[in-house]
DNA sequence: CTGTTAGCGCTTTCAT
DNA sequence: ATGAAAGCGCTAACAG
């Protein structure tokens, strides 16, 4: 902890402890004089204030918090690049809490935001996540929320999202044209409203393209990556296996990617591929890989702008803001 | 803000507030008949602690920063998780600064939280740290510092860092034995600890070899993407290009990976390429390409370890640790 | 324009 | 075993 206080600074100066606080506040009580000389002494004293006797004062942080189910992943790694980016400009630190998608964490995290450690809360739910009570419980106390990507489907709240229902279905139908008969779509969990409706689009092309959906091709996959490989393995071993896949999530794309590498099936010539990723290099790496990219850089910067609106009260009483960013398809050769 | 406090606890329970606070601190001084009282009614009237309060009176924050160039990025989101979850452990929040590459960023950064926001400082430097004023300034003010992966050269400190030298000399004699004779190496910054030091490897494995080192081929590029790709692009222009290049971390390899794609340049037919990087798919999107892989989940948890260690003075008196860990050398058909 | 004063909510002696 | 009281460092009325 810092020795140089308010106090110290006042003693030095020959001035109060209340003048000096508002001259580093820029206060218009002050003389321009004393401001000048108040700040030269703070700058030679390495003055930093204890952020924490004026948060509890205050009663604000200047501190938001980020929950996330993971970070070794492209899209949260760029979505924090960007809240990151719209915190610093407003001066804001920001707090990383990670619930490694168990519902526990994230309810205990939660709970511990309540304290009033943060001014504000940016969140993406993990795929367990069957009860709002502890996202009510938050809402509750005051505290502004955002949700993003990942967001409740049964609450009104405010969300940054994608269009994943139109995505999940161009995706199935970039697979239909490339003349897939057989389509499986790995699914994270049901309980996510991203792959919920992403399934849903899927489930959607099919029946437009008249193809009968087959409940066994919509493999929901779990928090284990072992297992799934073994899931994905045996999808793919059987004789009748699907010949295009539907990833809707970058995680399981990459657990196909491996998948076939071991069972040398060649994509897209065996098994086309199409997935959501921020993988920004595969097609890069492999030119033949089809992918839906999420604007993840946008939505962390568009969440954390609307969070800072409501902790602002920029925003109008009861309005619940509700922003859908596009994501695009990006085609490549995988009809070849 | 949370309205609930000690004082309403006190209240509604008819203690005082200081038994309430002991009573929650699990102090010795309080019967296990009202301590279990006290805790009822915390969970009752959902409690929770005023966390500037009290880090205002104990003078400790519960909180570390972790201070990085960037975070989309493999190798930093990795180091971050293996951070977050030795923190999660200890129960410390974890506020992470990005500073983009930019000196300023760092300085303003380490300034701010010299005012004792936080317990304790993890940090890679940025590419153009060429001062260390701003570190020995914070660790003065007695707030334990520990570097990870870009570590200060002059300066005696904690670091956690991988085996840059040998790595660089591990990727350069690969390439000289897969048949390459003129060698490129993309470094980041002369003034960056890992380049340089892999870029020193580099040197020494060609003079083992007796390969003349030419200076023309150590190419330093700078924070701009776009003129890298330039650089590179005219590199690889050249009639006598090099049929080998080392690039010193993996943003670099992924502008190479981008202009060999734009110029129809074969990997690892035309120019061989071996680079560090943490992007854990190439080889499964690429099977070509060999890497050289950090521990850097690791590295997070050695670091944030080591951190604790000196929080909790559990490290003794002046003793100053160094730690290093191996990387990985993935070699793939390059030689074919 | 400057100073005095009363807390913010919690922890921690020190009494009882 | 419990309580009274001081104070962490800062801010914000309110006086002067």
């Amino acid at each position: 902890m810092p020795n140089i206080n308010l106090k110290r600074l006042s003693e030095e100066l020959g001035l109060s402890i209340s003048s000096v606080s508002k001259a580093l506040r820029d206060s218009y009580e002050i003389s321009a004089e004393t401001k000048k000389r108040v700040l030269a002494m703070a700058e030679k004293l390495n003055y930093q204030p204890n952020p924490f006797a004026s948060s509890l004062r205050r009663k604000k942080s200047i501190t938001i918090a980020v929950v996330i189910p993971e970070i070794a992943n492209n899209f949260f790694a760029l979505a924090i690049d960007g809240i990151q980016m719209v915190a610093q400009e407003k001066g804001y630190h920001v707090l990383t809490y990670l619930t490694h998608e168990s519902f526990q964490n994230e309810e205990s995290t939660i709970k511990h935001l309540q304290g009033g450690r943060v001014d504000g809360v940016l969140i993406s739910l993990c795929r367990d996540t069957d009860s709002t009570k502890h996202l009510t419980s938050l809402h509750e106390t005051g505290i502004p929320l955002v949700f993003f990507d990942r967001v409740p489907e049964t609450m009104e709240c405010p969300t940054v999202t994608t269009d994943d229902y139109e995505s999940g279905f161009k995706a199935t139908e970039h697979l239909i044209k490339a003349g897939c008969k057989k389509i499986a779509c790995l699914s994270l969990s049901s309980l996510l409203s991203i792959t919920h409706k992403r399934v849903h689009g899927y489930q959607d092309a099919l029946k437009k393209y008249n193809m009968k959906e087959d409940p066994k091709l919509i493999i929901e996959c779990t928090n284990n990556n072992q297992s799934n490989l073994e899931v994905i393995k045996k999808l793919l071993a059987k004789k009748d296996r699907p010949d295009g896949i539907f990833a809707t999530v970058e995680k399981l794309a990459i657990s196909t990617y491996y998948v076939c590498n071991e069972m040398k099936l060649k994509i897209p010539q065996q098994l086309k591929v199409i997935s959501f990723s921020n993988l920004r290099t595969a097609s890069l790496l492999n030119p033949s890989l089809s992918t839906i990219t999420q604007p993840a850089f946008e939505i962390g910067k568009e969440s954390a702008s609307l969070l800072f609106r409501m902790i602002e009260k920029k925003t109008f009483g009861n309005r619940i803001d509700k922003i859908v960013l596009k994501s695009s398809l990006i085609e490549r050769n995988s009809s070849r």
